[in-house]
DNA sequence: GGCAAACGAGAGCACTGCTCTCGAAAGAGA
DNA sequence: TCTCTTTCGAGAGCAGTGCTCTCGTTTGCC
């Protein structure tokens, strides 16, 4: 097909565009978001500051192919990690989701910092960001289809009220009909403690003496669980 | 006493701090901590951009009077929501803590970034923030102590384990002796929920139609108080 | 009144993102 | 093979940043 037939100026664009991300990466590992400097990126790669402007119209245009690359090594790990868990244990597969986010996030921290921290301001996530950026929402959804079939809730669900009754319902229907609308919202929950937990640790923003290290994440994983109505792991 | 007998300068210096601060923070509000400029600072004021370093050191000296002043903000939003609400009534109480914080987060969403979005890199908060910090914890802490002689967990708490054990019973014994263990455990997992849905909102992280809005927002508190096993109001 | 500390202003350094222009290289069509 | 258009790299330049240094002025204490 055409797009093999590619021309020697074709081919030293693209790699010239993964070796300006390679180094981005790199800058973003070690100094953050804040610090990546345009400039920085091409002297290191011995060309012209402006010349840089060929691949990437701008810093943010720069910023939006790390943070796409970004969501999808970790949608990828999150995949991977609920795909080679035991099939039958729901529980197995939400404890290696969420451990598997969790140690993404230490090893990478600015680049997880840059997905799931303080937006920058006047940048707003262009439409390609959002299918990578779901990736890791929809292996949580899969971890709640596993266990539809036997969720054993300890407490019944609050009753839905309102908009969010509906917007709960649709996203049910749209995404998984077999999983029951109360659990579905406390998937929601549940979701929302992992990135709180995961951004609390990584920012340094609890308060006092408890630090959410190994042991109070391992113990409210297996809350979570528990409210999720995931059945016991049988070993 | 000798304080209350202050030079001419020592009035102009204040006040000019207060000066300083006043629209550093107007400008934060509108643009965000990235975008705050010590020389737009200096121009607002009419005055040259060195002499404003007579007062605040450094770029991160401004933010981090900033920061104290903005948990002190939060936290006394968030012990007059405590203190205000229904003595006898821990799940009102938690209520009105969850819900001054989150519209205090959203009347100063940059303020909030600034507490508990992305830190900045190469900056480490002064002991000075530790205190202010401290105080919406604190509130939370009154709540649990509120409920600490009638809470019924529908779930029994998992054991905590190893050294999470002794971090939350140490907690316990430092801070609120009467407050069983488990308990504040459950209450870190609210704090963290409660942070993390707060974030979710106002960064927009959160994928999918669900927006963690009102409502989302509104049925998880009530979950979250079941968590904990705060009694029912009784209207 | 003298003197040291505090202060304001200006110039300057090294850096940033970004634009514009100009000459060289590469590919496509005749 | 020879044009002709597109693509590209480099340099200069603009407006902005945090921060430092110097220099003359003002202020308060002894």
């Amino acid at each position: 097909m055409a797009a093999a037939i590619r021309t020697a100026r074709e081919r030293a664009r693209e790699e010239l565009t993964r070796e300006i991300k390679k180094e981005a990466r790199r800058q973003l590992a070690e100094e953050g978001a804040q610090r990546l400097s345009l400039r920085a990126v091409a002297r290191e790669l011995g060309m012209a500051s402006s010349a840089l402007y060929r691949y990437f119209p701008s810093r943010d245009d720069l910023l939006t192919a790390l943070i796409i690359d970004a969501y999808n090594a970790l949608g990828e790990r999150a995949e991977h990690a609920v795909s080679t868990a035991p099939p039958g244990d729901p529980r197995a597969m939400w404890r290696a989701l969420s451990g598997a986010v969790r140690s993404w996030a230490q090893q990478h921290p600015h680049e997880y910092a840059l997905l799931y921290g303080t937006p920058v301001p006047g940048y707003a996530a262009p439409p390609e960001t959002v299918a990578p950026a779901a990736r890791v929402a929809l292996a949580l959804i899969e971890v709640l289809r596993a266990g539809a079939d036997r969720v054993e809730l300890a407490t019944p669900v609050r009753p839905l009220r309102g908009i969010l009754a509906e917007q709960v319902s649709a996203l049910a229907a749209q995404v998984a009909p077999e999983v029951n609308a109360g659990v579905l919202s406390r998937g929601l929950v549940a979701w929302t403690q992992l990135f709180g937990m995961i951004s609390f640790e990584l920012f340094g923003h609890l308060v006092g003496s408890v630090t959410p290290a190994d042991g109070f994440f391992a113990h409210t994983v297996e809350e979570m669980a528990d409210f999720l109505g995931l059945p016991e792991s049988t070993p």
